[in-house]
DNA sequence: TGGTTGACAGTCC
DNA sequence: CGGACTGCCAACC
């Protein structure tokens, strides 16, 4: 049986697939966008549920620009596949960190 | 039941 | 520019 998401998980989940392809976001964008002050949670819904393709949370980064984390690891061949995913999006990093800043979504409603 | 931890971010010194 | 503290939500011990 899967544990089933409480409401604050659901409004993440909900942010982060309006996410369009091609773009990535970061914690403390979803975190204004689901309402709330605290982007760790946001980390621990994506790792309690990695809903792989249902969620793209592989376009979700730090807002430093780094890659963040993965399938609960910040560094490994989870993270080597975070970074294959947003390549095929055309979403490149270098040094660990994002190239081209314009590619981070802005949600319209802030 | 209570305390600590964690895919983070923003502010302060 | 770099290190440390705080905020907040859910899971784990």
């Amino acid at each position: 049986m899967e544990r089933q998401p409480t409401n604050f998980e659901r409004r993440v989940y909900n942010v982060v697939k309006r996410v369009p392809r091609g773009r990535v976001t970061t914690y403390g964008l979803l975190a204004r966008e689901v309402g709330c002050g605290s982007c760790r949670a946001i980390g621990q819904a994506l790792k309690r549920n990695p809903y792989a393709p249902r969620i793209p949370c592989h376009r979700v980064i730090a807002s430093d620009l780094t890659i963040g984390g993965y399938a609960g690891c910040t560094n490994g061949k989870q993270i080597d596949k975070k970074l294959a995913l947003l390549k095929k999006e055309k979403i490149l990093f270098r040094c660990g960190k994002l190239i081209d800043s314009n590619r981070i979504y802005r949600f319209q409603n802030r």
